[in-house]
DNA sequence: TAGCCGTGGTC
DNA sequence: TGACCAAGGCT
């Protein structure tokens, strides 16, 4: 198939299919796409949108957010996982005051600059905020590209040259075109073309698919799970729940062992506590959670305990 | 660069 | 049920 009428197919799909997504709304500042894009990060749509609105209402420009304790940040990031994204989306709130005037800069370079921000989330920016041409290359766009192109079942373990030089080639000229290409290709792989089971049915460009003319071979390769129970995230995790419930500092030896006669809902942070001591850490262990949330940034160390940053 | 960093839904 | 997976970034 031409590469005009695959423009033209998942252009008019998008237009049929997109979700109505508010970071997509004509008048959704940059700083709202820039909030969006971090969120969104391994993260999936549902559990941002919630989470989103709350920081956009309470924070609509980067000034609203900088002027606030990276604490805050933390604990208005709830549950969305990975709270090193918060912490960094108010560093890079500081740092589009201090180094653009408090607007969000346009090109990707400058977008790059920002913490938490690398090669996709600036790409993505520059095209979805400023309407740039920019080759968008994330995890969706990764496993259409495969199996429309390459006719293997998921991208390589890696991000490679090639695949971004594939990306660049496929990348219509104009420069609206490319922003709403780049749109559709994640679209189509978050909605139709997933990892697990994905719908050939309802597939737009199905009949230009190498995968699916391959007969749908396989991965060649089993992706490497990432561990979880009994790890040091999970131990880190189970003390940031304290921690964003904790009105006051948390003692350490709260955080050590279970008082046996606590009677009562310390400080409304009963429930996580609970959830932290069913997990049984070994001393070293807490430790090593501890000090690496210390060393992270995202707890402090006060004369009455541990506390989010202030 | 490979390993690390949260969380919850899905099959 | 447990392993996989989700709009990555950082070191």
């Amino acid at each position: 198939m031409p590469l005009a009428e695959l423009h033209a197919a998942l252009d008019s799909w998008f237009g049929d299919t997109a979700r109505d997504l508010p970071w997509r709304a004509a008048d959704c500042s940059a700083w709202g796409v820039l909030v969006s894009e971090i969120m969104l990060q391994q993260t999936p749509v549902v559990r941002v949108l919630p989470v989103w609105e709350e920081w956009l209402r309470r924070w609509p420009a980067p000034a609203d957010l900088a002027r606030e304790p990276a604490g805050e940040a933390v604990r208005s990031w709830g549950r969305l996982g990975y709270p090193r994204r918060a912490l960094r989306l108010h560093a890079a709130a500081a740092a589009i005051v201090d180094n653009h005037g408090g607007a969000v800069p346009g090109s990707y370079p400058e977008l790059l600059e920002l913490p938490g921000v690398g090669s996709y989330t600036a790409a993505a920016v520059a095209a979805f905020a400023f309407g740039r041409r920019e080759t968008v290359v994330d995890t969706n766009i990764r496993r259409v590209h495969a199996r429309l192109f390459t006719g293997t079942a998921l991208p390589a373990p890696a991000l490679t040259a090639g695949e971004m030089r594939l990306a660049a080639q496929l990348l219509p000229d104009d420069g609206a075109a490319s922003v709403r290409w780049n749109a559709a290709v994640m679209e189509l792989g978050a909605l139709v073309c997933t990892a697990r089971a994905p719908k050939c049915g309802q597939c737009p460009v199905r009949g230009a698919c190498a995968w699916l003319a391959a007969g749908e071979p396989p991965p060649t390769y089993t992706p490497k799970g990432q561990a979880w129970h009994g790890t040091d995230r999970q131990v880190r995790g189970a003390v940031m729940a304290v921690l964003r419930l904790a009105e006051s500092p948390v003692a350490r030896e709260l955080l050590e062992q279970a008082p046996a006669d606590l009677g009562f809902d310390a400080d409304g942070i009963g429930v996580p506590l609970a959830a932290l001591h069913r997990l049984n850490p070994a001393p070293e262990q807490l430790e090593r959670a501890l000090s690496g949330l210390l060393s992270d940034g995202l707890a402090e160390l006060h004369p009455g305990g541990l506390r989010l940053p202030g």
